[in-house]
DNA sequence: CCTGCTTTCATACGTTCGTTTGAAACGAGC
DNA sequence: GCTCGTTTCAAACGAACGTATGAAAGCAGG
């Protein structure tokens, strides 16, 4: 813990490598080369490939779940029975703010989150941690209050969707998959149109049996 | 084309191995292993990995693709005007109908559509053909019609937010990333979960400038 | 200047990968 | 039953990979 030089620049590097090119596209040597790093030093600071990942998602996801559970405590704070509205601002303004559309790092912090998500290896979601289940509980209560009637299946169903609209949405942007005719979306907008979208989503009555 | 056995006995077992391994998981070898084939069996009859990823994904797709198209000519056989749900529901149906949850080959369909959604290798995109694009820009019509006053940028925003909800939802699923105390889910709830959720989303009016 | 610890470095190992090759096996048409 | 186009096969190639190793370098404290 000497030098954080070394340490840290492997960590951008690899950041920004696994989210262009995936877990398995990237080597350790094309992390090191960036890194301006010798091909031992992954071993030497982090163990293995696997943990180098760990590593680097740790990073990314705890500043997204401290707003997102700062957030929730504020608005509690503020009143005790939020609006749906209200929790999926909170919820998702995090997400936004932390991987900001139009901005290079920000598009690339989504990919790389689809990345682990998507991919299918074991080491690829052993980093998550009490903290991310913790934050989860608390805006399902939350959420499930705001919602009486909604079985607890169904209100889990809605709280994934969230997930996937704000995690994939960017996804295509950054792979260009968009018609031509479609320019990136702006930041803000995308950010708006998500609340829209998710507020409305939430907030449908209970699906009949 | 003589003997189609071996070749879709291929196709078969790189569904099956891509969707659970991922693209770059997954080795020749062990495609033609499954398939109980020769190793040069891939080089002949699909040229390279790259391509026969790509035929996989042709042959997943191309039935998710008729039935939207053909449940849109229906309905705009029956109503010109349909409402947002019935399009939601036509659009999402055959997401569902191809790949149901609970069954195996389904979440296994899941799987293998985000695996290549999430990939940022170049030749995951290439496979996509006109048919797409044809039955985006009808829906995209009819949602324009049916959503007065929503622009064209928030429109395509929606729309991709159901194959957003549609197709990672059941990732974690399948990755069996849920809390211990949810069970998968039940196909039939899935649907008409995803169904309220994504029709109460696109019904949400226009997000205000 | 020497010592002990951390960090960097060049290098090598063993494995696995996608692809290619040239011959063998097959199968319908005459 | 021979022929020719199609399909299978075993084997090999070169490249790229993750990891391990042992020496070198840097650098505090004495």
């Amino acid at each position: 813990m000497a030098s954080p030089d070394t340490r840290t620049q492997i960590l951008d590097a690899a950041e920004r490598l696994f989210a262009e090119r995936g877990f398995r596209g990237t080597s350790i040597r094309a992390i090191t080369d960036l890194a301006g790093a010798n091909l031992a030093a992954v071993g030497y600071h982090f163990g293995s490939k696997a943990e180098l990942l760990a590593a680097v998602a740790r990073r990314v996801v705890e500043p997204i779940n401290a707003a997102q559970c700062a957030g929730l405590d504020r608005l509690l704070a503020r009143t005790p029975d939020p609006t749906v509205a209200e929790l999926v601002e909170t919820f998702a303004g995090p997400l936004f703010d932390e991987m900001p559309a139009g901005d290079e790092s920000g598009e690339r912090t989504s990919r790389l989150i689809v990345t682990i998500i998507g991919d299918p290896a074991e080491e690829m979601r052993s980093w998550t941690g009490p903290a991310e289940d913790a934050v989860r509980d608390r805006y399902l209560a939350a959420f499930g209050r705001a919602l009486p009637g909604l079985s607890a299946d169904e209100l889990w169903f809605r709280l994934r969707g969230i997930l996937a609209v704000t995690a994939v949405d960017r996804v295509e942007v950054y792979h260009r998959r968009l018609p031509d005719c479609m320019p990136p979306m702006a930041g803000e907008a995308a950010r708006r149109w998500a609340i829209t979208f998710l507020a409305a989503a939430m907030s449908a009555p209970p699906t009949a049996d």
